[in-house]
DNA sequence: ACAGGCGCGTGATAATTGTCACAAAATTAA
DNA sequence: TTAATTTTGTGACAATTATCACGCGCCTGT
């Protein structure tokens, strides 16, 4: 719970009055490895703070799993479209590891968001720096070959490539696993 | 403006006395074709409402435009991660046509938040929409082959493929320009 | 201990894409 | 209108990547 307090911190100013109001939208989660966070076709009602472990979000198509994000320790994951809007999610998100979460409950958060504006500029901030993590992970393959972009997740994401599996990384990159290898190898050489 | 006041309202609630305490962050602006909105080492201190024209992003590396986003009208241009920290834009923002934007100082819309929720949430909203359509292009580049981006832009963009020079879309997609015009081609055949 | 599955590496070959060079078409400016 | 510039198309070839097939090492559960 600690971390939590630290990382809300970290994006705004949170009074212990706030902190008070925002505890009915709070709860601790835990999900085994393999856990499903959020399934493709159910809408998203929390966002999720990561405590320990990790976890993936993933579309599946024609049978095959195409990961779109890693999400880590002191990180929010969610679907930020499904969330927003109400509508069903896309995509699944799932425990990688056996994994520890504090959940925000979209109703009670905006109920408490009512109560103190410390929330709503929480809750906005949280979105904020989800959205820019997304951006800087899309434009890292549009601007970016697939060489480079290891190399970036490397120097910025070290943890990423030393906790993500190289097969789950792949698809990430969107490159086949056999030439994630291949790259891996050559990299290594240097 | 009534375009701008329709967008607000598709958003979320909003008041006249809201509008009213929105005014003074608010300004018209107009930019001719390649002037830019935003430039890399400054910092974005905006969000742009598109009334009439598009605009685009990109990075400039090794010489060379890689253009990572196309806004048009009805939507919200910006720099999220600079506009949010208040660091340095990596990358541009320039108009591609004869531009009129209303624009949104980010020290006047924070006051105003501060006045009226109803302006907070629209911040909150906005940023929201734009994070949505970042992840939803972010997700096309790792989910789908060069050939099914162009028609997944074909089925939910067209308008981008119409007003959008083709050199330009193609480092958007991630290939040579070369290969979108013969990926097109193909296409046309069937 | 051992069977089965998972994650990774690698060879061979096919398919795709990038690069360079040049020309045609379209657009813009004079 | 003409000239200049921009944008697109295309051929040839190189480079990169995908795909298929297979084997190896390492967990994990029984």
């Amino acid at each position: 719970m600690e971390n939590f307090k630290t990382y809300i911190h970290s994006l705004t100013e949170f009074s212990d009055e706030s902190w008070k109001l925002l505890q009915p939208a709070l709860s601790e989660q835990v999900f085994k490895k393999n856990e499903f966070l959020l399934k493709e076709g159910t809408v998203c009602n929390a966002l999720f703070y990561i405590e320990k472990g990790y976890c993936r979000s993933f579309y599946e198509m024609e049978g095959e799993e195409k990961n779109i994000a890693f999400f880590f320790e002191n990180e929010i994951a969610t679907n930020i479209e499904s969330f927003g809007s109400g509508e069903k999610s896309a995509y699944n998100i799932v425990a990688c590891e056996p994994l520890c979460v504090f959940s925000l409950d979209k109703k009670m958060l905006y109920r408490a968001s009512q109560q103190a504006p410390e929330i709503e500029t929480l809750g906005r901030k949280c979105i904020r720096r989800f959205a820019t993590k997304q951006e800087s992970f899309s434009n890292l393959l549009k601007i970016y070959s697939a060489k480079n972009r290891l190399h970036y997740l490397e120097t910025n994401y070290p943890e990423m490539l030393q906790r993500v599996p190289l097969y789950q990384l792949a698809s990430f990159l969107g490159v086949a696993r056999e030439t994630l290898s291949r790259i891996r190898k050559k990299n290594q050489a240097v």
